[in-house]
RNA sequence: GCGGGCGUGAUGGAAUGGUAGACAUAACGGACUUAAAAUCCGUAGGGCCUCGCCCAUGCCGGUUCGAGUCCGGCCGCCCGUACCA
């Protein structure tokens, strides 16, 4: 199996040990092996008996450009992957492509392409380079989320989740994106702004459909003490989204009513202390405020600059607690005859709870704020447990209530408790679950998204499309020279019958939320050809998701939609469990360092030679200088293309490489040092291999008596074996790089000498190394054992190495002798050495022995096969 | 503000409470070479009175025979998030 195809080329004659490993010819032709020997096929129900195991990692937008992020986010599962199919389960490892989205409508308007042809071209590209990189991947179940193979079941999937009342359509203000043209869901409002344009947000009232979120917020809350596997970062972003508060709905009657309005609702949590009201305030947008800005000119100035200040520059400025006295006010339900001020104030949020508060400054620093900005009064009633209200602050802990009427002398728990039954005894209120979450707006008027089925009938209203109409194909020939959405345009494609009743209806022309696309294709993977969304036997066999791999940019967004998608999967029979992902993991990014020349442009790393003390351009030798290592990003330039890497070193070394040095959760810096180095190490190690697999190592044979230097060999051997699956089992492949690193440097030592019997502990080095460093660089591995074993299996369908337990104790341990806890010595014995021994032994010790002379041990400790401490005295 | 994470050589980092700095990168010295690259061998936390000892894992204290690791309190950095009532 040797010569060019399989990756050696000869630099002299047979057996050159300077021959060296040619990656150009070796990593294509382990690939097409690959694919040949069908090593990575799974069937959709595998057979019986035999261990499952899915690894996913988040699949790509298909930007057009494969990235260093990606390349990470890949290796990381592609060495799960090939570990877990080593240790005999049966792997789902499958890769598609996210592949909806506004990009491709832009470059539809930019250049003129349509957006399909610019999303498969994209595809294509981006599949190229991943298959270069050699992963082990099921390709043939590959699908794009904007294929009607796969938006055709998401519509099935929607239309069983609305006839089950988990969606459904509402008038509501949207977020809309002026520059977009599109509606954004809360979450992808950031500071105020559209997440992909960046254009300020505005308030639109509009129909649409909305997935039922929130009515699963429980059990999403809950549920995430269970995901055991998961970051407690990401539990904990979660939760917070969801945002339980418990607390109370209190009504407070107007004086005089306004517009209709005869009293105002407000949420608190502490209704305990209510005694301790000095204002009422509501939101801008609150229905009040609008009725009273309506005759109030003054009032309709605060609130248009409560609109305009917005988000952006009081957020940057100040945080300053701003407020208007509309002149009402309301009574108090504990406190007849008592009335208080109604205010519009700027830090009252009209989307939280009911858009108004009741302003208990003692109790709430923003409350005591205002208080003091506007002068009113400050009643204190929470008694801190060692002392009195501080009065020149707000105090929110724990206490006792003073001024408080039949809440006196209660603790502020207890007294949260009888409030709320006083509430609800007179009918003023009653305690409720307040959560932040809020259901998910689906509709966006988008031409590049899944068609949401639905055909609207004037006398029918929203009748959804028949299930032997789906899929609703998106139209291809649609315009995208007009503002708005294209399928709004379209001359005939909206125009269709009424399901129902026959007359003449419109289809619905929005397009879903690109995230629906990406909440259930895990599933699919499960049964890329079935006929129906899922197939169950598919499904229950492989999921949930044992391993999902990728950014923690989507710690909230996409692994919220998809744990609620699964829930929802689950009431409409589509899926048989509630959590998809087992096991989760957060990659860290990779970062380089940043260049800009004189004028400072941002320079690409190509463009600039480093040199010892600073860094020139190679174009013109200008001054460069070195910016801080940050993140990949386009707009600073400091990208380094995979595929060049590619190119140049191969792709085994690029996964070798970003597997080394840092931690996979950790951020790890790409440098052109470092490339080289894993480039490096890779020649190194091929040819140690095949100076091994030249000098008839292979054919040694087991020696009777196993002498010193053969022994040392084999245990290292062993002992790397345990402690590479320790950590690979464990997500720490940086620390498995360095275990291998270790075994290579003592099989090259190794090399150099020559015992009786160490050709053979060579050469079952030299295969566990193929073994071992298979998951991370299988091309190498594959070309490497082909030299030992020439004929034999291939890595990828070799059974993982078992560590011999016998070899993995030491024949002889070093065992550190401390005083007092300091290290004074070291000696050498049997690992199972008596204590008794030892303890002689290392008081022998010289320097030990000096040290101890005139004092007396008080204390003898040994830890076997470790350590040894005396406690002396005097 | 709140939540989470992290502070170890020049750098990335390693270390079940048991010899701190594995492994790697960069550096330096040597071998090979006409030379360079590649390769191979070697050196390397700081200090001192150098067969040894002292100091050293952000700082201060505690628990322990023994602390990078556990506990308490500071300082700093990073990420996330926020007028959430």
């Amino acid at each position: 199996m040797s010569g060019p195809s399989s990756g050696i080329t000869q630099a002299g004659h047979e057996q050159d040990p300077g021959a060296q490993y040619d990656f150009r010819a070796s990593e294509p032709h382990w690939q097409a092996e690959w694919t040949r020997r069908g090593c990575f096929d799974v069937e959709d129900v595998p057979p019986e008996g035999q261990p499952t195991y899915y690894v996913l990692e988040m699949f790509p937008y298909p930007s057009g450009q494969l990235h260093m992020g990606h390349v990470r986010n890949y290796t990381l599962g592609d060495v799960v992957a090939r570990y877990r199919r080593a240790r005999g389960y049966a792997v789902l490892h499958p890769m598609g492509w996210d592949a909806f989205g506004l990009p491709a409508e832009n470059a539809a308007r930019e250049r003129g392409v349509h957006p399909a042809a610019w999303t498969f071209s994209n595809i294509a590209t981006m599949r190229e380079t991943l298959q270069r990189l050699g992963f082990s991947l099921n390709w043939d179940r590959e699908f794009a989320t904007c294929e009607p193979r796969y938006y055709g079941h998401q519509q099935k999937l929607f239309l069983d989740m609305m006839a089950a009342g988990l969606a459904e359509r509402r008038e509501s203000w949207v977020n809309w994106d002026p520059v977009d043209q599109t509606v954004l869901a809360n979450e992808q409002v950031v500071d105020g702004r559209g997440w992909r344009s960046g254009a300020v947000v505005e308030k639109k009232q509009l129909s649409q459909w909305f997935l039922r979120i929130t009515r699963e917020a429980p059990a999403l809350l809950e549920a995430l003490d269970g995901l055991e596997r998961w970051p407690e970062r990401v539990r904990t972003m979660q939760a917070r989204w969801i945002g339980r508060s418990e607390g109370a709905r209190v009504r407070f009657p107007l004086m005089a009513p306004e517009a209709g309005i005869d009293r105002l609702e407000v949420f608190t949590t502490r209704p305990d202390t209510l005694f301790g009201m000095s204002f009422l305030a509501i939101a801008p947008e609150h229905p009040l405020a609008a009725a009273v800005a309506a005759r109030n000119e003054a009032a309709a100035g605060f609130v248009a600059e409560c609109r305009s200040l917005g988000t952006s520059e009081e957020a940057i400025e100040t945080a300053e607690k701003r407020g208007f006295d509309t002149g009402l006010r309301v009574g108090h339900p504990f406190m007849p005859g008592i009335s208080f001020p109604v205010w519009i104030a700027n830090f009252v949020l009209m989307e939280y709870g009911t858009g108004a508060i009741f302003g208990c400054p003692c109790g709430d620093a923003r409350d005591y704020e205002f208080a003091r900005k506007y002068d009113l009064p400050i009643p204190l009633v929470v008694a801190p447990p060692d002392g009195v209200p501080p009065g020149d602050r707000a105090y929110d802990g724990p206490g006792t209530l003073i001024g408080s009427g039949f809440l006196d002398g209660l603790d502020t728990e207890a007294g949260r408790r009888a409030a709320i039954v006083r509430l609800e005894e007179i009918d003023a209120g009653h305690g409720v679950v307040n959560w932040r979450l809020r259901d998910w707006g689906v509709s966006r008027q988008r031409y590049w998204g899944c068609p949401i089925p639905v055909i609207h009938c004037d006398t029918c209203g929203a009748v959804p499309v028949p299930d032997d109409q789906l899929p609703v194909v998106l139209p291809e020939d649609v315009r995208f020279d007009l503002p708005g959405n294209p399928l709004d345009h379209h001359p005939t494609w909206k125009h269709v019958d009424c399901p129902r009743c026959g007359s003449p209806a419109r289809r619905e022309t929005d397009t879903f939320d690109t995230f629906v696309d990406s909440s259930w294709y895990f599933a699919r993977f499960t049964a890329p050809n079935a006929a129906t969304p899922t197939s169950r036997a598919a499904a229950d066999r492989w999921l949930p998701v044992d391993q999902y791999v990728g950014g923690i940019e989507h710690a909230i967004l996409h692994l919220l939609y998809a744990r609620f998608f699964t829930r929802a999967m689950h009431r409409t029979g589509h899926l048989g469990l509630d959590e998809p992902f087992a096991g989760l993991f957060t990659q860290g990014m990779v970062n380089h360092e940043s260049y800009r020349d004189a004028d400072g442009t941002w320079l690409y790393p190509e463009e600039v030679e480093r040199r010892s003390n600073g860094a020139v351009r190679r174009d013109t030798g200008g001054a460069v200088t070195i910016g801080r290592v940050e993140k990949m990003s386009k707009s600073r330039r400091n990208t380094v293309a995979p595929s060049a890497i590619i190119e140049r070193y191969g792709a085994d070394t690029a996964r070798w490489f970003v597997l080394s040095d840092s931690p996979p959760e950790r951020d790890m810096e790409w440098t052109e040092a470092g490339v080289a180095g894993a480039a490096r190490f890779g020649q190194r190690l091929f040819r140690l291999v095949a100076t091994v697999a030249a000098s008839g190592d292979t054919q040694a044979a087991a020696p009777d008596i196993v002498p010193d230097a053969a022994d040392r060999m084999r245990r290292a051997t062993h002992r790397t074996i345990a402690s590479v699956t320790e950590a690979l089992d464990g997500f720490t492949f940086n620390v498995a790089v360095a275990r291998l690193h270790e075994l290579t440097n003592a099989l090259a030592d190794a090399v150099r000498e020559t015992a009786p019997g160490l050709g053979h502990a060579r050469a079952e080095a030299a295969r566990t190394l193929c073994l071992l460093s298979a998951p991370m660089m299988p091309h190498l591995a594959e070309t490497m054992l082909a030299l030992l074993e020439p004929g034999a299996a291939l890595a990828a369908e070799r059974p993982w190495p078992e560590a011999d337990p016998a070899l993995l104790v030491a024949r002889q341990v070093t065992i550190a002798v401390q005083i007092m806890g300091k290290l004074r010595g070291t000696i050498e014995t049997a690992p199972d050495e008596a204590a008794d021994r030892v303890l002689a032994l290392a008081e022998a010790e010289p320097n030990v022995q000096r040290l101890l002379e005139g004092r007396r041990i008080v204390k003898r400790i040994h830890v076997p096969g470790r350590i040894v401490n005396f406690v002396v005295a005097g």
